[in-house]
Order: C-alpha cells, then sequence, then structure tokens
DNA sequence: CAAGAAACCGACTGTCGGTCTGGAAACTAA
DNA sequence: TTAGTTTCCAGACCGACAGTCGGTTTCTTG
C-alpha cells in the first residue's frame, strides 16, 4: 500500500473533475489550463506529470462522461427489456435526450469532443456504449424479420447521428418543450417506418 | 471606379483562397495566421484590416466552400427534376457524397465548422441549401400524401444528419468503394422505408 | 539509514492571435 | 496643383497560453 499513489490517484480524479465542470461550462477552447490550475489549487508540473497534454487531459474527461452517460442509458433501457425493438429504441432515445439537456453532455459529448478527439477516435468510443446499444436493437429487429443483416451497422450509424442531431436541436431550441414534443413525434414515426417489415416495392 | 477597393478585393479573395487550402490541410486550429500570412505574401496589418479575427476568416471561407458545394448539388439534383422525391434524394445524396470526398469539403464543412461557427450559426448556413432543398423534397412528399406536414422539419433535419455521418463514413473508411456500396444501398433502404405512405401501425 | 522512485513545484520558453502607430497610394475638392 | 480624406498595407509590439525542465519533497524498499 503506496500511499503516494493513493494521493497521485487523488490528485488525478481532482483533476478530471474539476476539469469536467470547466469544459462543460466554457468549452475546450475556452478553457485554460492555468484555470483549472487555478480552480483546483495544484501546480502545473502535477498536472502534466498526470496528463501528457490538454488533449489527454479532455479525453480522460470525455471517457468518463461517456462512461457515466453510457450506464445511465443501459439503466433506463433495462427497465423496457423484452419490449418490442420500437418501444425499446424509443425509451432509450428519450433516455439520451435527457441526458442530453445537461451541458456537461452536450457540450463535452456532442459539440468538443468529435473535433477534439477526431472523428475515428469519438466513433471508437461511441461503438463501445451507443453504437453497441443500437446494434443490438436492431439485431432484435432482424431476427423478427424486419430488416436485413447488412443494413445493422449503416443503420446504426444513421440512428446514432440521427439523435445526437435532434438531442441539439431540442437543446438549443428556443421552445424546448416545443421542441421536445416535435422531436418525440417525430422521432416515433422514423422509428415505426424504419422497422417496417420490407415491403417489396414502394408505391409507385 | 476606385483601384484601392479592386486592390482590396483581389488580396481578400487571394486571402480566402490560400486559407481554404490551409484550413482544408491543416483544419482550423492547425493552422496559424502566421503561415496564412507567409503563404499568401501578406503582412499583418492587411490580413487584418480584411478581417477581424481568424474566426471571420474561417466565416468567410465556409461561406464560398457552402456556396460552392450548394450550387453544385442543386446542378446535380437539376438532372433528375420533377422524378419521384425517393429518387431525387438519391439523386442528391450521390452527389453530395462524391463532394464530401474532397478535403476541403470534409475538413472545413464537416468537422471544423460546427464547432468553429457554433452549431446555432452552422445551422443557419445549412438552412439555405442543404436544409432547404431537403425541406423541398420532403414537401412533395407531403404532396403525395406519403409524409405528413408536421414532420417536414424534423426529418430534414435528421435526413441531413444522416447524409453527412455517412458521408464521413465513407471518407474515412478502410475501404472506401465497399464502405460507399453498403452506404448507397442502405440509404436507398432508408429512403425507402422513410416516404413509405404512413400505415396504420406496424405488425405487432 | 541510504538509495531510489513517484509526486509535485514554478520559473521559463516559444508560439500565436490580436493591437497599434505610422505611412503610402489613390481619390476628391478647392 | 495642393490640401485633405479614404483605403490599404506594413511590421513592431503585447498579453495569453500550452508545454518544458531542473530541482524539491515525500514516501517505500533493501
Amino acid at each position: 500500500m503506496d500511499r503516494r499513489i493513493d494521493r497521485g490517484q487523488a490528485t488525478r480524479q481532482h483533476l478530471i473533475a474539476v476539469a469536467t465542470e470547466l469544459f462543460a461550462e466554457r468549452g475546450f477552447d475556452g478553457t485554460s489550463i492555468e484555470a483549472v490550475l487555478a480552480q483546483a489549487g495544484v501546480s502545473r508540473g502535477s498536472l502534466y506529470h498526470h496528463f501528457a497534454s490538454k488533449e489527454r487531459l479532455f479525453e480522460a474527461v470525455v471517457e468518463t462522461v461517456h462512461t457515466q452517460v453510457g450506464e445511465a442509458t443501459l439503466a433506463a433501457a433495462a427497465k423496457a427489456a423484452d419490449a418490442d425493438p420500437r418501444t425499446l429504441l424509443k425509451t432509450g432515445y428519450l433516455a439520451w435526450v435527457r441526458l442530453a439537456g445537461e451541458p456537461v453532455v452536450r457540450r463535452i459529448l456532442l459539440i468538443d469532443a468529435p473535433t477534439v478527439l477526431g472523428w475515428r477516435r469519438w466513433r471508437q468510443m461511441e461503438e463501445q456504449y451507443g453504437l453497441g446499444m443500437l446494434k443490438d436493437v436492431l439485431q432484435a429487429a432482424v431476427a423478427e424479420g424486419r430488416l436485413d443483416q447488412q443494413l445493422i451497422e449503416p443503420f446504426s450509424h444513421m440512428l446514432l447521428a440521427t439523435g445526437n442531431e435532434l438531442a441539439l436541436m431540442i437543446a438549443l431550441a428556443d421552445d424546448v418543450p416545443a421542441a421536445q414534443a416535435s422531436a418525440e413525434a417525430a422521432f416515433d414515426e422514423f422509428v415505426t417506418r424504419l422497422l417496417q417489415p420490407p415491403a417489396t416495392k414502394p408505391a409507385p
């Protein structure tokens, strides 16, 4: 039991907590390392001992937020488990939108993360929770004959994108409740149509 | 005819051209003003005479690129005018994906613009071309009784988001032709299902 | 009690976005 | 022609900031 390591982990966690708050409030560019140091009461050398760069610090923040969000969504979806894919999607979406209302999630995950970390790394992290859950649900739809196996990959990406877009739309709307209602209805219709058993051809 | 103004416009355009190239290549953060000055052979004072800040310069770049892309997509869609909404959407989407392959479009419009300009301003610009065209097409679908009027607004956003997501997916894929084919098939199926006349209820 | 390592400190550096003063060239009014 | 005005350009300068580096403290281990 090395007390130095405990201490190190403590300041590390503390830095992440402080940085999370500041990043959520002012964004990545708007948050200076100096501000983090001042707020955390930690020296420069200490911070750079734990994180190689500002990006790395941000990355650590994203990771923790992402994990929290993923678990929360998972918990919400668990309540509606073994329902049909459509209600399952809707439930997960509602949970997601509620979470995306928080500045921490919106600013860090939706706005800054993709550009700071790069699209590839970002999607790679999404794979673990968001995309993973969507694929599971779509897999169930495949089992019901509502979807072709091949479509799971692209459809999951598309659903994720629409979910994020709607979440941003709601979060930044002038009239939040109205946007909420509109988006909810639209998403419902959207999912319903999307998971219809494949018709041979649409009406001409 | 003031020759001073002509000269000013010339350097302004030159700066935009140089900045476009550098922004596309290295991104917004990765491009220093100094680099633009050096590449353009222009002094600091001159640049800041024409653009109040780096963001403003970027904004000007985004505007020109956006206009070009919009016109190109419009031209491609015009060839398939007065077709049914489904083929119209597919045609526009293909044109868009081809354009998004260019680093200039991908890096500047898809990756940097939303964060640098902010989501609101970005969507406001999209309204003019991307969203506008999508709404027109969806309006036609409404006229055919395939869609409710209320759904135009959210659906256009969702389609835009999926289009951008798929474009990024293709552009950054390891196997581009495969991703291209997969995305194309998925988008086709997606649009087909989305524009089906509203069934009363999906099969239980 | 050394010896060594992990955690921490803070002055310092280079870069970068942005400002400011000054001046030259093109135009206008007298 | 000349005095005044506007537009454009030049480049020294400034403050902020991310990241570095030699040194110090604090703890564990042999």
